[in-house]
RNA sequence: GGGCGAUUAGCUCAGUCGGUUAGAGCGCUUCUCUGAUAAGGAAGAGGUCCCUGGUUCGAAUCCAGGAUCGCCCA
């Protein structure tokens, strides 16, 4: 059946919706997966994202990746499925709600009820659903959103609460400490993002406050900006490295680093000792500082007020010498920790005298104990000038500066942030650090340096998962405690109800909050507890739920088990870059911990989307490009190919409209072109094809191997090759989407398009137009397979043009990739001869353009110059070469003869190896042979003759790959020349060579009168030629072939009188152009009239439609 | 401050194992071709391959240091 019409200028989104139509109709994504029933499955996992806001471009990046490899997976037969899902929990939800319902705090969310609040959120989340829905269809990114998993359902709730279990089982869960920023007004922590937003440059004091050895009168001497956070100072830390001196000063004895004594005390100081870090270790000064309780000395640690080690130290400001409050700094907290001094795992240990609004407790004040600072707020300026005053007063006080630094401040209300110890729960992840490494080795990384370099690195220095946060719209932690410091973690909604007798329709808070149950822990009687337990009031991280979406997403294990099971470990997951500390974390750590091993195989990483001018796309700069926009301007096949060709993906975009609209013109109109015009002549032959349409479908079968050749000789190598450059192109993109590169893949068929475009229909026109049907199967087969390369990368259009060109199987997504047998044969000498044959190609239209010469000006001959293997390929497609530079004759010549001379150099790629430090005596050997004789033995090896050189006492005789030949210009002779090949043109003009370019030149003038005449194609003529009687006499002379090519039936030609009559006057045409005369000759029975001027001639053209 | 990445033509990007004239597309100039293509072809202009050292017969490519930009972390 003929294909149906093309509109060659179709609008392309609208064509998309047509297609998505389509695809509705036939439902044609659940049919790709029925069709691979019982295949083996390739495992795809959905990162999810949450939907409490519009979708942005950096979704469809995302999403398009996530896209094309199950689509080409399932091409490849395997049985993708494909699970939406979406993340529901979490502070950003929570940040949204809190600013539509204008609360500020945690207070003010408590006061307005933790029940309404979470219903607040939980309706939030899906605020832009159905854009999300609608964006995700129109792309074409296939997934099952019907079925998608979300983090706020009760199985997915249940599940999470399993999986921690499992790991409390383990012993890996604890309660410790976590120094995050906080703000004491809000009385909230603050994320990194959050604390990112809120740098302001300040002025704080800075103090150096003396620190009294004990038992002597030396001090170490250290600096701080922070004098608050003196009262929980439990020890001073210096650092390995640095050296540190003993120093008088003004009758006093200081310690501190070295290199720094001149930049603290100046020249006065005299340095008495100088001692490294490991005698200062263990020192021991008097504490504490403004506190009347020290924290207890723990077993096999260093005791209080001591001298420890701290890596961080540095000699940049201060004094080399650290004061370490460990509630107040995470590195203070690390260091203690290290020392002994505190246990992660047990809160007591830790010195804290703030209280969690900001203030002292009753343990702090003055440091002679006269009065209280209890209930003063730490960031008081009024109290910083009182703590100062007080060290002073005490002697402790050495100098006090101002000092200008960049510090947080809450984004919300300006209060500066505190670095503060919190109790939180954590995970020992650091328990399964070298098994998560392990898992890691297992894991293929895109790009690859991700592997040992961003994520590895990462991964080295992994700290415990600080779970919890006291939050309201999460997971709720599944741990309960008793009075008796008892815990107890829930594994699943059936233990809560079997202990606490209460079953919860909704298992977030509020409601489980109010659940107790009798503490199942032994007593110190052996007898159970039975103490009521609460539950705490932390909810999990988010990034734990996500983590667990491999067995959530499915209620395993109390439901599907098998589904799990199956599809575990994911084949491959696709995420931006961002996700290494995120998903991609969550999902390895949590995997670890359950089942010991990695839960992906393939990993993409996707950068940044930058604007035009390299800017980060945020809404307040109002720079993002809407996906919309896009889409209805250029469409999702456009706006794919651009994300997926422009350049490797993890490296990020420079995104623009213009650079989608460049990848439209110069990929999607060019494929459309090549498919417009073969259903174009493809129809105007119909009946003709239809003759022989039995051939076709058999020699065109839907996955069967095809003869090579197509019957007929004359343009059979075109096919052939056509045919072969399809299937090499067709191997290296499955080879290319095999490693996820789909950026080497998309650029290939691009040039696969392009060549068939640009070289095979341009040079089998008449061969369409003459109806032919081995080009016409050509054609059809090679957009067939290419409609099959790109389904995956634009599955809208390559569906259009398989459905209209074939069509047998509903979709081309529901065909197989075309791989092995599926393609036709290779034929490589055939492609790499074609390439010689281009290059000559080229280098002869080089020739004509220097020379002046038009290419509708035939001449008698090109005479190329080339030998051994480029001779033969250029001689196998001389016909091709021939017509293309419009000459008469293609004529070859050995370069020795008459065109040139030849220059050798040395190939150093091959003999650099041989010759190593003496490669540049080995070229000047060489450039020292005579260059025609080398190119004699080498390219032709006559009779057997050898050529040596000799080099540093080392033969070596030269081989054809030894040398690189080049053509030297000969002397007067206008050629043009690359690499061991030249192509010259006979210039001369003669009557019949100008009579043949006159013919076709009023042959371009009658096709341009056509197109002007708004006839078609197919369109028989009848024509009148009249005007300069050698312009009449060209046309006579060709008579036939101006007939032939311009589709003329009757052809009448009159001499320059009757012309000038016809027209009443002559007028001046533009030189292959024409002017129109007439009216539509197409329509009415007026012939059309117009003008042209040919070499200065005039020729008046009036045709007609023939039979109108 | 640490980890990772990037830096090549006016713009967007390639550049294989280190090989001697560093490429493509877009844009620009000139010419040309066109019975599918707002296309195509030819020629031209346009380069401190971020900088400095080093290794090597030979470095855009490998090594070290530095600069700038970006991401992540602190």
């Amino acid at each position: 059946m003929p294909p149906r019409p093309v509109d060659p200028r179709r609008d392309l989104p609208e064509l998309e919706q047509e297609v998505l139509e389509r695809w509705r109709e036939r439902e044609v994504f659940k049919r790709s997966l029925a069709a691979r029933e019982g295949a083996p499955q390739w495992v795809f996992y959905e990162g999810p994202p949450t939907a409490n806001g519009r979708p942005g471009s950096h979704h469809v990046l995302s999403r398009v990746f996530k896209d094309i490899y199950p689509r080409y997976k399932t091409m490849r037969g395997y049985r993708v499925d494909r699970k939406g899902g979406w993340d529901c929990h979490g502070l950003p939800v929570e940040i949204g709600v809190e600013e539509q319902l204008g609360l500020t705090s945690k207070k003010e969310v408590e006061e307005y009820g933790i029940e309404a609040f979470n219903a607040k959120c939980r309706e939030s989340v899906f605020t832009y659903l159905q854009e999300w829905d609608r964006l995700t269809e129109r792309i074409g990114f296939w997934i099952d959103l019907d079925d998608a998993y979300r983090t706020l359902d009760e199985s997915y709730i249940e599940s999470v609460w399993w999986a921690l279990a499992q790991i409390d089982a383990k012993g890996l869960l604890y309660e410790g400490h976590k120094v995050v920023p906080y703000c004491p007004r809000c009385g909230t922590a603050l994320s990194s993002h959050e604390v990112a937003l809120g740098y302001k440059d300040v002025v704080d004091p800075s103090v150096y406050v003396k620190l009294r050895l004990v038992g002597s009168d030396e001090s170490l001497l250290v600096w701080t900006t922070t004098p608050w956070t003196l009262p929980g100072n439990v020890a001073v830390a210096v650092g390995p490295e640095i050296e540190y001196a003993k120093v008088r000063f003004r009758g006093e004895t200081f310690m501190l680093a070295a290199a720094l004594v001149e930049r603290v005390l100046g020249d006065e100081a005299e340095v008495v000792e100088r001692l490294s870090a490991d005698e200062l270790l263990g020192r021991r000064y008097e504490g504490p500082l403004f506190s009347g309780s020290a924290p207890a000395a723990r077993q096999g640690g260093m005791p209080p007020y001591s001298v420890i080690a701290g890596d961080f130290v540095t000699t940049e400001d201060g004094t080399g010498l650290v004061h370490i409050a460990p509630a107040f700094g995470e590195d203070d907290f690390n260091v203690a920790a290290a020392a002994g001094m505190i246990e992660r795992d047990d809160p007591g240990s830790l010195l804290n005298p703030v209280r969690l609004d900001g203030t002292y407790d009753e343990r702090v004040g003055s440091i002679d104990g006269s009065r209280s600072y209890k209930g003063r707020f730490v960031k008081d300026p009024q109290l910083t000038e009182e703590l100062i005053a007080d060290l002073d007063a005490n002697g402790l006080l050495l100098r006090r500066s101002d000092y200008e630094h960049s510090y947080p401040h809450c984004w919300r209300c300006g209060t500066p942030l505190i670095y503060y110890a919190k109790a939180s729960w954590y995970i020992r992840t650091t328990v399964v650090k070298e098994a998560m490494l392990a898992g890691n080795e297992t894991v293929s990384w895109h790009p690859a340096h991700i592997k040992h370099g961003r994520f590895g690195e990462w991964l080295k220095g992994n700290v415990d998962w600080a779970l919890s946060r006291e939050r309201y719209w999460g997971t709720p932690l599944p741990v309960w405690r008793c009075g008796q410091g008892h815990v107890h973690v829930v594994g699943s909604f059936a233990e809560l109800a079997e202990r606490s007798g209460a079953s919860l329709a909704d298992h977030h808070r509020p409601f489980v909050d109010d659940v107790q149950f009798p503490c199942p822990s032994a007593g110190a009687d052996g007898q159970p507890c039975g103490a009521p337990m609460r539950r705490v009031p932390e909810v999990i991280d988010v990034w734990f739920d996500s983590g667990a979406m491999p067995f959530a997403q499915h209620h395993a294990p109390f439901e599907r088990q098998d589904a799990f099971q199956a599809h575990f470990p994911a084949d491959f997951v696709c995420e931006a870059l961002d996700q290494t500390r995120g998903w991609f974390y969550s999902l390895l750590a949590v995997s670890t911990l359950l089942f010991d091993q990695a839960p992906y195989r393939n990993v993409v990483c996707l950068g940044l989307i930058l604007d035009a001018e390299g800017q980060k796309m945020s809404k307040s700069k109002g720079n993002t490009v809407e996906p919309w926009q896009v889409l209805d301007e250029h469409g999702a096949d456009a706006f794919r190919w651009y994300f997926f060709t422009s350049k490797q993906p993890w490296d990020g975009y420079r995104f623009s409209q213009e650079a989608i609209g460049e990848g439209v013109r110069l990929f999607l109109k060019q494929l459309w072109s090549t498919y417009f015009f073969y259903v174009l002549y493809a129809n105007a032959n119909a009946p003709r094809l239809e003759a022989v349409e039995g051939d076709l479908d058999s020699s065109a079968s839907e996955n069967g191997r095809r003869p090579d050749a197509f019957a007929g000789d004359h343009g059979a190598q075109l096919d052939r090759w056509a045919l072969s450059r399809t299937a090499g192109t067709a191997a290296l993109i499955a080879e290319k989407l095999d490693e996820y590169d789909a950026t080497a893949a998309g650029r290939a068929i691009a040039e696969l398009v392009d060549d068939l475009s640009n070289w095979y229909v341009r040079r089998s026109r008449r061969r369409f137009w003459d109806g032919e049907p081995a080009a016409f199967a050509t054609l059809r087969e090679c957009l067939l397979l290419v409609s099959k390369l790109l389904a995956p990368f634009c599955p809208f259009i390559a569906d259009e043009i398989y459905d209209n060109l074939d069509g047998t199987l509903g979709s081309v997504h529901l065909c197989d990739f075309p791989v092995g047998d599926a393609l036709p044969a290779r034929d490589l000498d055939l492609e790499e001869a074609m390439a010689t044959a281009r290059q000559t190609v080229r280098l002869g239209l080089g020739a004509r353009a220097k020379a002046k010469a038009k290419v509708r000006q035939p001449l008698a001959e090109a005479v190329v110059v080339a030998d051994g293997r480029e001779r033969a390929a250029i001689e196998r497609l001389s016909e091709i070469v021939r017509e293309e530079l419009n000459v008469r004759r293609v004529r070859f010549v050995d370069a020795a003869e008459e065109l040139g001379r030849y220059e050798v150099k040395a190939n150093y790629r091959r003999l650099g190896p041989i010759f190593g430090k003496d490669m540049p005596l080995a070229a000047e050997a060489i450039a020292a042979l005579d260059p025609q004789r080398v190119a004699g033995v080498v390219l032709s090896g006559e009779g057997g003759e050898t050529l040596g050189i000799s080099v540093a006492g080392r033969e070596h005789t030269l081989s054809a790959e030894d040398v690189i030949l080049t053509m030297s210009a000969p002397e007067g002779y206008s050629v043009e020349r690359e690499g061991a090949h030249a192509v010259a043109l006979e210039l001369t003009i003669d009557e019949d060579l100008r009579q043949e370019g006159q013919a076709r030149e009023i042959v371009h003038a009658v096709q341009n009168a056509r197109k002007n005449a708004g006839l078609e194609v197919e369109d028989r003529i009848s024509l009148t030629l009249a005007g300069d009687p050698r312009l009449v006499a060209a046309a006579s002379a060709h008579r036939d072939y101006l007939k032939g090519e311009t589709l003329t039936i009757e052809l009448a030609l009159a001499g320059a009188e009757q012309a000038a009559s016809a027209n009443g006057a002559t007028r001046g045409g533009v030189a292959g152009g024409g002017q129109a005369d007439g009216g539509e000759a197409g329509g009415g029975a007026a012939p059309h009239r117009e003008t042209a001027s040919i070499d200065g001639l005039t020729l008046s053209i009036e045709l007609s439609r023939f039979g109108a």
